[in-house]
DNA sequence: CGCGAAAATGAAAACGTTTACATTTTTATT
DNA sequence: AATAAAAATGTAAACGTTTTCATTTTCGCG
């Protein structure tokens, strides 16, 4: 029994030219620079690759010139609506780009992300993006001594430490509030994550609560309420809330939390926005067909993405302009059904 | 200014086996078989790599011995509550096998996928995951070609034509349908997707009807609804169905048609399920929380997601047995609120 | 101590491309 | 038609590992 081999009888370049009657070289060139052969000459070639099944091993032109054509993406966690999106958009986009795409999530685990991306390094990819600016030093170290362009995304901040394509999540957590408080609201409860690895959350928690400040509201601990990303977790933790000593408005941290409110309200026989109103932040699919239908902030999770792709590939062009140092994706406020006065 | 060279001043394996004084053969068995070097020079080696912050280039290896350590999954999208929970459990669990994880999605086009699997072939990925079995001719013939291992995920057929893993969706079909059935439905709408290339749905689709014939039930045209997986779509077909004749009962084709028709008999006023009842099938996040909760047929996509992660990646070992040639995950049936007998 | 076997290590040849450079062919210009 | 310049192609040397085979070191045991 001999070892693995060149995988079982597939051709390799040298096959093609051979058929072709070329060198391997003009075959590669074919490949990679099809203006630089005469057309005749491309056409044989073409015929024979196809001929034989032909299928280019980017390995080996991986170890020569250190492009992989793969970029990493790291992310908590796609198992939620909060990343699915912006995952599929970020996919889709680099494909237009014949990029591929390596991915891995960590869940929230910043340690996990460290061997994430030593694995990502290993694999030669060309550019990685991050979501967030909270990362383990050892990770942008790695990053860094291999000279590969990072990008965070879908966070923003003005004085960002990284590159980075996103939303102001403070401003969201802002706007949220400040449209409960500019309806009237006085007494708004707030149900956000408080895991310190997630700096979205913590913008958008400190936004709302700046904006509430802002107002001279000085919420009371009994109003912060610590909540995960997680819809029956929220439903409880709401359900908890409303039946006790029920606020005349609910800010969410993301239009999950949102749908965990309003079911945890239809359970209770709450009025929404009739004695409760609700907001979220997000908007993601389902937000608008939800009843009532969900008056949120919405973040443009595909626009991020799509950005965030074609900025990636002009970073890992090896350019040496890291192109979009920044760049804020605006968010828009969405005006629905579960927002009103509070009741008098 | 020359080329791109060696990623800057990153280190490869010779100067690391410079620093430790042995010779790259012995730094590189101190990577795959650490147990072949003595304890002693396996430290100095250790050592040697941290203190270089060495990060060895998969790239080589891959070229000489043809694996990669990096499988490809195809999936028709992952912006959907559908598949997310699925790649996730997958993802997760290649990383245990320390493999990483080449995604690109389709949207259930069958043209794009055999460009994506020719893209993932190029990256010499060590065996690929597609979602279902319907597939091109094409990619079916590159991956034969290039002998590089296939399982079809998600779905089950007792005579499937690749191996698999995953839940019988046929029978799930049967099972939602049975259960409105032996409530005492007699007048039942069913809303699927029809899209030719989704065989999943397809398979449900006939699961329900079957079951339906079975007990006498020929449903008419017009209670065969086409539905796309979206829940803003399945709100209004559901409302436009409600609004002219409501039938006693719904099966949906997957929690997310669910959903949406549950919003619709929300914003109808449709009492659910003392008016109309309704079965999801799928259980995905959000189920379980929903008002009222939906009774649904719980897909294992974790567990199918783990499973097909360890099959893959024993396929994609080079052994001749290609293990599991097909893997069976059960499915459950969740009763919750949404179903009860019809009105009399 | 000495010997043979086993374990550890080293030397060097792959792996399948890409690309700088050399060479040949084509084209444009006179 | 001759020639210079441009375009197309070929040659061969990388790229950074892994692995076979050969060599050296270590070990067990008489």
């Amino acid at each position: 029994m001999r070892r693995s081999r060149s995988r079982k009888g597939a051709p390799g370049i040298v096959e093609v030219a051979r058929r072709a009657g070329v060198s391997p070289a003009t075959v590669s060139r074919c490949f990679n620079t099809p203006d630089s052969v005469k057309p005749d000459t491309r056409s044989r070639v073409a015929q024979a690759a196809e001929a034989l099944g032909y299928i280019r091993n980017r390995a080996a032109g991986t170890l020569h010139n250190q492009m992989s054509g793969s970029v990493g993406l790291v992310v908590p966690t796609i198992d939620n609506a909060i990343f699915s999106e912006l995952v599929d958009a970020f996919a889709k986009q680099l494909r237009t780009h014949d990029c591929t795409l390596l991915i891995a999530t960590h869940d929230y685990d910043l340690e996990q992300e460290v061997a994430i991306v030593r694995s990502l390094l290993e694999r030669r990819i060309d550019a990685v993006a991050l979501v967030g600016f909270e990362h383990n030093a050892v990770t942008l170290r790695m990053l860094d001594t291999q000279s590969v362009p990072v990008l965070s995304i879908w966070n923003y901040r003005d004085n960002a430490p990284l590159p980075c394509i996103g939303a102001n999540n403070f401003a969201a957590g802002e706007k949220a509030a400040d449209h409960l408080l500019a309806l009237g609201h006085r007494d708004i409860a707030f149900l956000f994550p408080s895991d310190g690895s997630n700096d979205r959350a913590g913008d958008r928690r400190h936004g709302a609560l700046r904006a509430a400040e802002r107002a001279g509201i000085n919420s009371p601990a009994s109003r912060l309420i610590d909540c995960p990303y997680d819809i029956d977790q929220a439903k409880a933790r709401a359900m908890a809330l409303l039946s006790r000593d029920a606020p005349s408005a609910i800010v969410a941290g993301n239009d999950v939390i949102a749908q965990g409110v309003l079911y945890a309200c239809q359970a209770l026989g709450v009025p929404v926005p009739g004695r409760v109103s609700v907001v979220g932040i997000g908007d993601f699919r389902g937000s608008a067909a939800i009843e009532p239908r969900l008056s949120t902030v919405r973040l443009p999770a595909r626009t991020i993405g799509r950005s965030a792709a074609d900025a990636i590939v002009a970073m890992s062009g090896g350019n040496p302009f890291r192109l979009p140092s920044r760049q804020e994706v605006p968010f828009e406020w969405i005006e629905r059904d579960s927002t009103a006065p509070p009741r008098v």
